[in-house]
DNA sequence: TGATATTTCGTGAACGTGCTCACAAACTCA
DNA sequence: TGAGTTTGTGAGCACGTTCACGAAATATCA
C-alpha cells in the first residue's frame, strides 16, 4: 500500500529526487481518493458537509496510505499549538511525579499535548533557555511545577510576565498577582503537630526539608504555630534541617536528641526522611511510638508498610496537577475572548492518616 | 519595547485587524534591526557569515522584542522535528520514572525534545491514537518504554514496522528483528537466588510480579535456574504471583508458608513487595534474616532503610534510558545517510547489593 | 595607493504543508 | 423546480528556510 502511494507521489511531483518521496501529504490522499484537498481537509476535521460515502472512502485511503497530517503545517495555519508547557522538577520524589501524572491525565482529557522540561535547580540561564524553547513551540500555557527557592519567584514572575502566555504556579506561596495551585502545607504541619500534642507527647521536634523550599518552610510554620501555642521554649533547638532523603532523617533524630534529651516526638517533613528517623530510633533502641512519636508527610504507598506503620499527612498531588491544568485551560479560553480573570490561589487541604507510629494508647 | 514592535507590525501589514498583532515574526525583527530577514536567519542559526557587529545588534533586537522563532515554520521548512516520542508507563514505579529521567537527560544532551505519552495498559486503540499523534508530530524516533505483556509485542511490532520511524524497545525480550535495550532480569533473578543459596537457605520461594510482564517472567526464570540446579522439587508450590505493590508481598509470604512450612527464604521481585513481605514476617514473628532470608529487586533509595535493611538487586534504569536514546540517535543518523544498521539487543547487567535481610552470619 | 581577494549582506522567489475564504458547480431530495 | 446539500477551484496565508546571484563593504598585499 505504502509502495503504491510512493509511486504516485513520485510520478506527479519530482520523478528524480528521491529524498522528498517519503512523506504522504494531504494532496496525495486527495489524488488517490479522487477528491479535492478541501474535501480531505473536511474529513480530517470532521466537518459535517461531507457525505457519508466520500467520508468513508477518504478515511479508507488515509489508513491505506498511512497518512497523518503534519502538525507543523496545521499549527502554523491554525495559529495555535494545543500544547501546554510544563517545567517540572525531576521525577524522583513521589509528590513531583504524582503531580506530573495529574497534569498529564487532565491535559490529555482536555485535548492538550504536553511539552515537559525537567530541571534540577532554578538556574537563570537554564530557565531562560527552557522558556525560549517553550515560546518557540508556541505553547498556549505554562505550568511551573518546580518546588523550591522562595526567593527565586520574584525574579521568575518578571520573566513570565514579559510573556503573554498564561501560566500557573504549583506550590508557591499565595500571591495576589499570580495564579497558584497549592497544597496548604502549613495546615498539614499543623495537623501533624496537633495530633502529636493530642497523643500526649510533650516535646515535639521537627526535621524540615531544605529551608529554602516553600513547602518545607510552610510545614515548619504549621509546626511552629502549634508548639508556640503549647508554650514551648527554645524552639530553635527543636528544628533540624533535612534534605528530603532518608539519611538526613536518620542524622536529624540524633541531632535533635543531642540537643533535647527530653524529646519524645518528631514531625518529619516527608516520608522518606521518616524512614531514616525510624531506623535511627531502632539503633537507639527507642520504642516507636511508646518512647518516640513520629509523623511523616506525603503518604507514599509504602508508608503503610513501614515498621511501625507511619502516621503521615496525605496530600492529593494528583489532583493538584489536574487543577493547575484546569486553571490554565480557563485562562487560555479567557484570553481568546479578551476577558480578564482575577488572579487567585487555589488551596488544597491535606489530611492526616493515623497509623501506628504516633498512637500511644 | 513590545509596544513599539506592535505598532510597527500594524502599520505595515493590516492596520485594522487586531488579531494578528500578537506574534513577533522574523520580519519584524529584520525591520526593526534594519537588516534583511536573511541576515536575521543567519544570526538565528549561528552561521559564520555575519559580522560581529550586526550579529550583536540583531541579537539585541531579538531580546528586546522578545522574539522566538516559530518552531512550526522552522520544522516545516527544515523537514525535521528534532523530537523524540516516548511511550511510557506511568511514573509510579521507581524503575519507570528513573528510566524516563535517563531518557530525558540524554535526549536533552543530544538536542532532542521529547513528546511523552503515558499509558496504563497496552490497549490497541489507545496505542493507535498515540502512534498517530506521534507521527503527526513527525517525531524522528520512538522509544517504547512500556513494560508488560509479552504477547502484545508481536502485534506492536507490526504496527511499528508499518512506520518508517526508527524505534527502540526498552525491556522486552531479545528479538532478532528489533532494537532493544534491556536489563538482564534473568541474571538478576539468578544473582538473588544464588546469594540466598550461598547463605545456606534451603527452601527458597519467589514472589513474582504480574506473570505477563516480561521483567517478572525473566526474574522468575533466573530463580528457576538456580533452584532447579539445587535439586528442588515441587517448584510450583514455591511460586506466588504478586502485583508489584506492598500488600501483595504481604499476602505472598502467607501463601508461601501455607504451602511450604519449611520455607526459609524468599526472592521478592521488587522492593515494594519486599516491604510487604517484611511486614508479614514481623506479624508472624519470623526473624529476618535468621529464620527467613529476603532479597528484593530494584534497590530503591529507601531499601537501605528498611528494617532490616534490604538485600536487593540494583538495576541501572537511568542508564537504560540513556542507552535507548543513544541508539535511537544512531538509527536516525543512519537513516539520513541511507545506511542500514543490524538490529541488536543491548543488555545491562544488574548486580547484587548485600544488606541485612539475607545474611545469616 | 590601487588592485585583488574576502567578507558581509540583500533581493526575490520558491518551498514545506494544511487551512480558510469566496464562489461556483454539481448533486440531491422533496 | 426550487431549496438544500455536497464537492471543487484557486488563491492567499501562516513563518522561517534555502538558493542563486549580485552588490557593497572591508581586508590584504604588492
Amino acid at each position: 500500500m505504502l509502495h503504491y502511494m510512493l509511486s504516485v507521489t513520485l510520478s506527479v511531483t519530482i520523478p528524480l529526487k528521491m529524498k522528498t518521496s517519503k512523506r504522504v501529504t494531504i494532496k496525495d490522499v486527495a489524488q488517490v481518493a479522487g477528491v479535492s484537498t478541501q474535501t480531505v481537509s473536511r474529513v480530517l476535521n470532521k466537518r459535517p458537509d461531507v457525505s457519508k460515502k466520500t467520508r468513508a472512502h477518504v478515511n479508507q485511503i488515509i489508513t491505506e496510505l498511512g497518512y497523518s497530517p503534519n502538525v507543523f503545517a496545521r499549527n502554523l495555519s491554525r495559529g495555535r499549538s494545543n500544547t501546554l508547557g510544563v517545567i517540572g522538577y525531576g521525577l524522583v520524589y513521589y509528590g513531583s511525579s504524582s503531580t506530573l501524572t495529574g497534569i498529564e491525565n487532565k491535559a490529555n482529557e482536555l485535548g492538550f499535548s504536553l511539552t515537559l522540561s525537567l530541571i534540577d535547580r532554578v538556574e537563570p540561564s537554564r530557565v531562560d533557555q527552557i522558556l525560549y524553547d517553550l515560546l518557540s513551540r508556541r505553547v498556549e500555557g505554562i505550568i511551573w511545577a518546580v518546588p523550591g527557592d522562595v526567593h527565586s519567584f520574584q525574579w521568575l514572575t518578571k520573566k513570565f510576565s514579559s510573556t503573554q502566555t498564561p501560566h500557573v504556579y504549583i506550590n508557591k506561596g499565595a500571591d495576589s498577582s499570580d495564579f497558584v495551585a497549592a497544597i496548604d502545607n502549613r495546615i498539614g504541619g499543623k495537623l501533624a503537630t496537633e495530633h502529636l500534642v493530642q497523643q500526649g507527647y510533650k516535646r515535639i521536634g521537627i526535621i524540615t526539608g531544605p529551608r529554602n523550599w516553600w513547602e518545607a518552610d510552610e510545614r515548619l510554620n504549621g509546626w511552629r504555630e502549634v508548639v508556640e501555642a503549647a508554650g514551648y521554649s527554645n524552639l530553635e533547638s527543636l528544628i533540624v534541617e533535612g534534605d528530603w532523603e532518608a539519611p538526613s532523617g536518620d542524622r536529624g533524630l540524633h541531632t535533635l536528641l543531642d540537643r533535647n534529651p527530653d524529646l519524645d516526638a518528631v514531625f518529619v517533613s516527608n516520608d522518606q526522611m521518616s524512614l531514616g528517623t525510624l531506623q535511627a530510633a531502632r539503633h537507639l533502641t527507642l520504642n516507636v511510638p511508646e518512647e518516640l512519636g513520629i509523623v511523616g508527610f506525603d503518604d507514599i504507598p509504602e508508608a503503610a508498610y513501614f515498621y511501625p506503620t507511619l502516621t503521615t499527612v496525605r496530600q492529593d498531588t494528583h489532583k493538584l496537577g489536574a487543577i493547575a491544568v484546569e486553571k490554565i485551560n480557563e485562562l487560555i479560553q479567557a484570553q481568546q475572548e479578551d476577558q480578564v480573570i482575577e488572579p487567585e490561589t487555589i488551596w488544597l487541604e491535606p489530611h492526616l492518616i493515623i497509623r501506628n507510629s504516633s498512637s500511644r494508647n
